[in-house]
DNA sequence: TATTGTTATACTCTATAACTATA
DNA sequence: TATAGTTATAGAGTATAACAATA
């Protein structure tokens, strides 16, 4: 990106993220699956990418306090979906991990929720979801960036 | 799109929701600054796009339930950026316009997530922010569009 | 003394149910 | 009888502050 951004440059920004905003928050009414909320469910995913994580880990990668996680974890083992164990170095941290009705549960809700995005995605032409699908990739790094790197 | 959905296809739309849902969250805890929740700065908004709406109508379009819409009028009109007066024909209804000084905040409060997500826009390629660019018109039909509505 | 995790507490946002007033 | 809006109340989710255990 050149440094200087243009006008439609910014235009397009604040559409994104308008857009962003609205797709997020009717995802998440889309979530039917009762039992989890939509942070569980985030957290079940990134246990299952990263195999376990310390409370911490967890919160620093979901933008939660430490309190909210401990408490995302405590529903989670509440449901029998994560397991807490000790750090085998250091008797201060908790490795969690996730159980294996974790990765069932997880595959149900994310097909229900993709089906309802992939039902908006029908209304669109070849050529607009050809669009969309290149940005993907993109969309995700962004997502995925941390905000404070400079180069 | 195709009736059938192909494989990849499915991943995409995946990937999408997952960046969608993450980037949504992040700009929400980027706009700590004015003491006007998400929700109240997207009513805002579209009242500045409409001219003005009733609740009803805003609760509709914001997906949220006329108790919710109630309050969050009721904290508007409470910081003065909007009026409540009453309909000229159907005195149960109520019409609800944004005042000059919600036209400011609107701004400034665009300005600093536009701000937010351009940085992060900063750090992808030139390519990137074009696939992105050609996306962002279609994200915008599919974040606004009925979910009910089938061909 | 710093760090990991937890508990206690309060706040924000939203929903459901019940009510008022118009139509 | 139906609709627009509100009030009352409850629930989910998160945050800050204070605390315990360990490094």
């Amino acid at each position: 990106m050149p440094e200087l951004i243009a006008e439609d440059d910014l235009a397009a920004v604040s559409t994104l993220r308008a857009s962003v905003m609205r797709l997020a928050r009717r995802l998440r009414h889309q979530q039917v699956e009762h039992s989890l909320s939509s942070a569980e469910i985030q957290v079940l995913g990134r246990l299952e990418r990263a195999g376990h994580a310390t409370p911490t880990e967890l919160a620093r990668a979901e933008d939660v306090q430490p309190p909210s996680m401990t408490r995302i974890i405590a529903m989670l083992e509440d449901k029998g979906l994560v397991r807490r164990e000790p750090h085998p170095q250091d008797r201060r941290q908790v490795v969690v991990t996730a159980t294996e009705p974790a990765a069932q549960i997880l595959a149900e809700s994310r097909r229900m929720r993709d089906a309802w995005l992939a039902g908006l995605i029908e209304e669109v032409t070849e050529e607009e979801w050809a669009a969309v699908r290149a940005a993907v990739p993109v969309l995700e790094r962004i997502a995925s960036c941390a905000p404070r790197a400079r180069r």
